[in-house]
DNA sequence: ATGATAACAGTTTTT
DNA sequence: CTGTTATCAT
């Protein structure tokens, strides 16, 4: 038992061997938290706690897998059941399939992503911003707020309007038996909630909990585990208040900072020694975010020494940046150091053209992580709608995304017909059309188009039959039968996609190899919840946003786009010490080498944009009093103003050059530069 | 029903 | 400038 601690420092030790109570572990950034917490794991077992007694949570799969491989190694083959070490959502998926029965609903649910939301919430007819009501019913949800409390608290008339919608998209999925992502967490929540029973049975079920990432719950989540925890308090968590950058999407920083509070007689183990970076890279983080005023307070130390200092790149414009930066990084992989090790981070995905293009022209090899996920693309969603359909015919949601998926003639309003039609009859679309064919023909227009159906509603029934039979042949003839690839063939990108359909033909194989006994069921279950996991390309450097970087360490960093208005980003909901938090995860995936780089203009939503320094620059000791944020001007968009020369005109932008400020002016339809300090207002 | 053009908006996105 | 969506002919 002993020998499993063995690697670990003090500090390290304490944590892991900390076994009842509240716990909370602070660790830094490259502080060693996953072999922490994966250890504690190790000797929570070794120290004959049954596993099934166990539950760890995580964000993404990919920690969870990490986590969970660490964890069995240390233990080696000796266990008699694996623990569940999960994400929040799939604890969520887990638990409802055994309990939503509670709340009178059936467990073949269908969960749905944040775009098929949006396209719910469009259907429903609604003048609003589409990702507004998304996000407002989400934000509702996770507070826990029902429709109806919803429409009673709501003052403001687009306010009234979400509130409706909401209650409109949570009577059609509840019809449809679909489950949103926030659902898995809300619906868990009200069971547990409503059913002590239940409740008390699960707490003591996992009777030793921990969280990962924990200064990334949101309220929901920490109501979660409160409910999970209610009978032994047995809670560790581990998080970096300093690393906490979801806050707009939720995430409750206080949370990480209340936890004491909370949990009282909770201990607090702080792990500050950093196996990661350089002194120079770690003093540069420490003074960037000591700024920040709401943290627990924390400061990280290297074991590495001093290393090489920050280098600073101030460059004219954006593509002097990427050419700069091409260059060097085209002259470090020369020398020897393997592009894998090197890493472009930007606070906006916008950034990533201009380096991208610098790339090429140096001839750097790169690969973007991050960017379209692959299990949100449309013809991976229509093959998955298919799969989706022959589960459960009476999917009628995965069935409108299909059935005019490849091209049959019918639209939008023929949709709209059957939909109603088979509403009338209390069917299912599938059902409708397969038992009604003659009252549905009345809905489609042209005859072509009722051929068409008849033969989808044949196969689909043809490959039902199939999936009773033989599983590893299944994904060929779905193919045979619908010839999806040929209908993308004729589409733009047709390589790329052909190419994600055979890599998700590939995985549906996998999983069919590796779990010989599961059924369709199982595997949309499982790919519900799981995102792709961006492999690091051994060949290329990444380059990425700060946000797609989080977890990551690279030993040559390049921070890019260090300018006020883009790093930070100041505006309305922006928040200042999340920026600056952004700052500290961005600087602190550096090992050896961090260059950060500022551009005095860039080109940015069609028009070029003068920029002055970030005041993070300053803030971390880089460059010392660059920022002039006092200096500020009394001009603005709409001002009217008189010249000596050219008379009077209004001011059309503010822009800041310097020291100064350029306004760009209409005189009577003539527009010109002018610096501030020649004009006069009026 | 479908494909072409106009109008519009553009921070980050673990599930 | 780009990518997405609404609208309008065909």
């Amino acid at each position: 038992m002993k020998k499993i601690l063995n690697e670990l420092n003090e500090e390290q030790k304490i944590a892991a061997k900390t076994v009842d109570g509240p716990l909370l572990i602070l660790a830094g950034a490259g502080s060693g938290k996953t072999k922490t917490i994966t250890t504690r794991l190790a000797y929570l077992l070794s120290a004959g706690i049954d596993p099934a007694n166990t539950l760890t949570l995580t964000f993404t799969n990919k920690a969870a897998n990490e986590m969970r491989e660490r964890a069995l190694s240390i233990l080696g083959s000796n266990i008699s059941y694996p623990p569940l070490l999960c994400t929040f959502h799939k604890f969520g998926l887990l638990f409802l399939k055994f309990n939503i029965d509670k709340i009178n609903r059936k467990n073949n649910f269908v969960i749905i992503d944040t775009n098929d939301k949006k396209r719910i919430i469009k259907n429903l007819g609604c003048d609003l911003p589409i990702s507004l009501v998304a996000s407002e019913i989400s934000r509702y949800k996770n507070s826990l707020i029902s429709p109806e409390i919803a429409e009673a608290k709501s003052i403001q008339p687009n306010y009234k309007i979400i509130a409706s919608v909401y209650k409109q998209y949570e009577e059609y999925i509840e019809k449809n038996n679909l489950v949103d992502f926030d659902d898995l967490l809300s619906l868990t929540y009200k069971i547990l909630d409503e059913n002590d029973d239940i409740c008390k049975q699960t707490s003591d079920r996992y009777h030793y909990i921990m969280v990962d990432e924990y200064q990334d719950t949101n309220d929901l989540q920490y109501k979660l585990l409160k409910k999970l925890c209610s009978n032994h308090q047995n809670i560790c968590v581990v998080g970096d208040d300093d690393q906490s950058i979801y806050g707009w999407r939720g995430a409750n920083i206080k949370n990480i900072l209340e936890f004491p509070e909370e949990f009282p007689n909770a201990k607090i183990i702080k792990l500050e020694k950093n196996y990661r970076s350089t002194n120079q890279i770690l003093k540069t983080a420490n003074n960037l975010i000591e700024h920040n005023r709401g943290r627990l307070g924390k400061k990280l130390e290297s074991i590495k020494g001093d290393g090489k200092e920050i280098d600073f790149i101030e460059c004219e414009n954006e593509t002097v940046e990427a050419n700069i930066i091409g260059n060097r990084i085209k002259k470090l992989i020369e020398s020897g150091v393997k592009p894998q090790n090197i890493a472009i981070l930007y606070r906006i995905n916008a950034l990533s053209r201009s380096i991208e293009e610098g790339l090429n022209r140096t001839q750097v090899p790169y690969k973007m992580v991050g960017g379209v996920k692959f299990y949100e693309r449309a013809e991976i969603k229509d093959i998955i709608s298919y799969l989706r359909i022959i589960a459960n015919p009476n999917d009628d949601f995965s069935f409108k995304r299909i059935i005019n998926r490849p091209k049959r003639g019918i639209g939008k309003i023929s949709i709209n017909k059957i939909v109603k039609a088979a509403y009338k009859q209390k069917q299912s679309i599938f059902q409708f059309l397969d038992k009604n064919i003659n009252l549905a023909t009345k809905s489609i227009s042209s005859k072509k188009s009722i051929v068409e159906i008849k033969k989808f509603i044949k196969n689909l029934k043809k490959l039902k039959k199939e999936l009773n039979t033989s599983t590893y042949e299944f994904i060929d003839l779905l193919e045979e039968t619908f010839h999806l690839k040929e209908y993308y063939q004729k589409l733009p990108d047709s390589i790329e996609k052909i190419a994600n359909i055979d890599e998700f033909y590939g995985l549906f194989r996998d999983f069919i190899i590796v779990h010989p006994e599961a059924n369709l069921d199982d595997f949309l279950n499982d790919i519900a919840l799981q995102s792709d996991q961006d492999q690091i390309d051994k060949e290329s450097i990444s380059i990425m946003s700060i946000h797609a970087s989080k977890g990551l360490e690279f030993d040559y960093l390049f921070v890019i786009g260090l300018e006020e208005g883009f790093f930070p980003i100041n505006g309305d909901g922006s928040d200042i010490e999340e920026e600056r938090r952004l700052g500290y995860v961005a600087i602190t995936r550096a090992k050896k080498e961090l260059t950060l780089s500022h551009s005095n203009s860039r080109f940015y939503k069609g028009r070029r944009t003068n920029l002055s320094k970030s005041r993070f620059l300053s803030e971390c000791g880089i460059c010392k009093g660059s920022l002039n944020l006092e200096k500020t001007t009394t001009f603005k968009k709409g001002d009217l103003i008189k010249h000596k020369i050219f008379g009077m005109g209004r001011v059309l932008e503010v822009n800041k050059i310097k020291r100064e400020f350029k306004l760009k002016i209409n005189f009577g339809g003539t527009k010109r530069d002018i610096l501030a300090s020649f004009v006069e207002k009026i």
